[in-house]
Formats: structure tokens, C-alpha cells, sequence
DNA sequence: GTAACTGCAAAATATTTGCATCCTT
DNA sequence: AAGGATGCAAATATTTTGCAGTTAC
């Protein structure tokens, strides 16, 4: 990483921090330009290793819950333990409108959001209403096929 | 539970079992007859307290584990950290083929398998290749609606 | 009889909470 | 200056592993 591509992306963290009315602190502007840096989304585990200094855990879970509930990074549903993050376009506080499709790669195991692809409609039973469609994919993903 | 029912639930159990090779254990026809009785979609937790006698965790564990190898039960992707598992309608070993849909009630919070609504085509980006479509719908359900 | 399953103990991991200190606004 | 964020310690919760005893086939 040079300088210039770091000066922007501290930039940006801070503008959205600013956005999204969370104060900005230097742990915060940190992982939130790990997020932009990335094009997968990203488990705690992950965010600890791509860290260049060491963050205490704790203030991990802490900035990804507060990143949650201002609408900064979303979570996306896997079948395994793991809880995945990435950047949201464009939620709000307290209002998640993630709906595009999440790709797993069973190769590389990313996990990818298709921003592009949004979520079908779909007839449900009768009596069943919808807030929410979330769709993960599983497959092989452009870089590994 | 009278034990007409109760019997028909053990002799259903046995029969799964065998049919996905598995060895009839008194802990996992009692494991796979909650399933059988149970509409919505289990975590190991809800195992654990619907259970009359008391398992080892880590029976359950080892139990779910098999179960899902076999294509007995297959685990739904959730946002948070709580893996749920339902049963398979027709998987065998070593090949999920659960492309239903899965609807997680706000209300109630149960996760209930709609088998007769199929997961979507979609028209990925050129290089993506779907194995495998899950969708998870949040709403309000049947019952609470 | 043998291989597989179970239960107990314990290790390894993951997550949450309290509190004193430090930083942002 | 005040409220929020952080780091450390420790409590809790969750999941995995090893091993000895038991059960299914």
C-alpha cells in the first residue's frame, strides 16, 4: 500500500464515519478502510489478520456492531458459524435495504456481494409477507473458474 | 405425547436411519424424532431444551454433525451467530439439494422451511457458476400475521 | 469381536461485560 | 468538560478433542 492510495483511503473512512454521525477514532477509520480496501466480505477473524497493528478484539466486535447499527457494513447469512461483514451501498440507520444476491466461492471461499443482481420476487405461500429477501449462492466465482 | 404417537415417532427414526445408513443409537432416534416432530427449524440450543432426557453437548454436536453428512437435516444460513438446522426433504450423502426457501419470522423468530417455493434462477455476472441458491426470507409468518 | 457411538473431562475458541483511562467533540 | 471509545482483565458461552467405557451390528 503507498501513501497516496492510504491518504485516500483515510479520507473516505472519515467521510463516511462523518456520514453515518460516528465519531471518528483512529481504530475505527482503520477497519473501516480495511472494508474499503476489500472486495469480499469479511469475518472478525479476518479483520484481525488483515490489521496491520494489533487491535484489541473487544473493540473490534465493538466498532462492527456499531458499524451494523448505522448502517455502515451489513451481515450476510452463512450456514456456518461465521458472521461475514461488508460495506454496505447504501442502508440507513436502523433500516438494512442489503437485498442483492451474496456469492460463496467454494473454491477461494469468498464471499462476495453482487450489488447488481437484486433479489427476486417471489410468490409465497398465502398469509406469508416478505420484509426482506436474502439470497447467498453458492458456486464458483469469476477469478477461480 | 401419548405413546401411539411416540411409537410411530421411534419406528419413523429407525427407518430414516437405516435408509441413510446410519446405526440406530437411543440418542439419535431421539434427536432425529424431535425433528420429526418439530415444523420449524432447530439450533443446537432448542435441541438441548426440547430434549426430555439430557444429552451431552457434545452428543448433540457429533449428532448433528452426522446427521448433516448423511442428508438427514441440512443447516440454513442465518445473520447472526445461531446455526439452524431442518430436515432434509431428499438429500443423500454428500449432495444437498435443499433449493427451497427458508422464511425467518420477525414475530416469532421460528425458521420454517417453505419446500414448495424454489430458489430462483438468476442471471449471474458472466464467470459466476450457482451450485447452489439459498434464500432467506424475513417477514412475518402465517401464524403471526 | 470390532468398529462406531457416547459421556466425561478438559482444552481451545469465541463473545460479552465491567471498569478505569484516554480521546473526540 | 462531558460523553463516548478503547484496552485490559475476567466472566461466559460455544465448540472441539482425547480417551475410556459402552453399544450396535
Amino acid at each position: 500500500m503507498n501513501n497516496v492510495s492510504s491518504k485516500t483511503l483515510d479520507y473516505r473512512s472519515t467521510e463516511l464515519l462523518k456520514k453515518k454521525h460516528l465519531s471518528i477514532t483512529e481504530s475505527r477509520k482503520k477497519i473501516l478502510s480495511i472494508f474499503l480496501e476489500t472486495k469480499d466480505a469479511l469475518a472478525h477473524g479476518d479483520i484481525e489478520k488483515k490489521a496491520s497493528e494489533k487491535f484489541d478484539r473487544v473493540t473490534i466486535y465493538r466498532t462492527l456492531q456499531s458499524f451494523v447499527e448505522k448502517g455502515l457494513i451489513h451481515s450476510i447469512p452463512t450456514s456456518d458459524n461465521s458472521v461475514r461483514y461488508a460495506l454496505c451501498k447504501d442502508c440507513t440507520e436502523g433500516h438494512h435495504h442489503d437485498d442483492h444476491v451474496h456469492f460463496v466461492c467454494s473454491n477461494c471461499e469468498k464471499t462476495i456481494c453482487l450489488d447488481d443482481v437484486v433479489s427476486p420476487k417471489l410468490n409465497l405461500p398465502q398469509g406469508y409477507n416478505a420484509d426482506n429477501v436474502q439470497v447467498v449462492i453458492h458456486g464458483v466465482c469469476i477469478e477461480c473458474s
